[in-house]
DNA sequence: CTTGCACATGAGAATCATTATCATGTAGCA
DNA sequence: TGCTACATGATAATGATTCTCATGTGCAAG
């Protein structure tokens, strides 16, 4: 139930929250923009206010449900945090975004930023480039 | 002569193009904003409008005489195109930025968006983390 | 089951970075 | 030297995100 994913990370259970994380958990893209997630709920008859979603993602993010992610030019898009962590591939042509997972680059991160004086707390890899010509739709989906 | 640069990548040259080179080539910070490009010139007496510096790093941008970059929550930074390709780690803490260049790491790259059907373009990878104590000013610099 | 209050919501204003507009200025070729 | 396409600067406009504030509500205590 997202009432309890709500409450164990001590937030309270209202209805935007819920009618939000749900939006998350079962839309078909997983990847949105606060934008979309806005405009999903209100056409389906979900008005909530814009401001609203903007908190709950914060929120959201601040207690490790939903990652955040600003892809170049775009705006920020925000995922459901599950399963393991992974990189991202974006298709500059269409949009579509893939996800990959390499222990290789994970490792030599790590060591790499040690050798630089730093202690690793994140890190952003995203590939752009354009996906093989059938696949690709050449538009957004 | 940053005049002849210009001139090699079909650019008018320019008064406000040419100090705007000119302060990239000469300034200690290697990551600058459009806005502090801006400020620094108008301390220096070369008051340029903003939409000129944000016109003129888009051009420049376009013909490869800078990279841009758009590190988490902070605004974009420009960086002179100089040297071979890097990637980046930046300091949560007080925002110092240092480049590293990994082959096993770019190979890797390579690798995993032919494996996903990709063409690969263009890629980010920034590390964020803190650099040591000792270090790091806890203030930007 | 009521009540209180800290926290949540929504509408719209405010902010921030960036881009567009438009009247005027100028680089650079004929 | 003069023309013309392109550049500039002030300012308005835009788009994303955050803030404000009056009002509503989850939920723990009684």
């Amino acid at each position: 139930m997202e009432s309890e994913e709500l409450r164990n990370v001590g937030l309270k259970v209202t209805s935007p929250r819920l009618k939000i994380l749900s939006l998350l958990e079962n839309a078909k893209a997983k990847h949105m923009t606060a934008e979309t997630i806005y405009r999903q709920l209100g056409e389906s008859g979900e008005v909530i206010g814009l401001a609203t979603v903007y908190r709950a993602l914060a929120q959201f993010e601040a207690a490790g449900l939903i990652t955040r992610h600003q892809f170049e030019g775009g705006q920020t898009v925000f995922e459901l945090e599950r399963g393991p962590h992974h990189d991202h591939i974006v298709c500059v042509r269409c949009g579509r975004v893939e996800e990959f997972y390499d222990k290789v680059i994970e490792d030599r991160q790590r060591e790499i930023a040690e050798n630089l004086g730093f202690t690793l707390s994140d890190h952003a890899l995203t590939l752009y480039g354009e996906c093989s010509g059938g696949t690709c739709p050449a538009k957004n989906g």
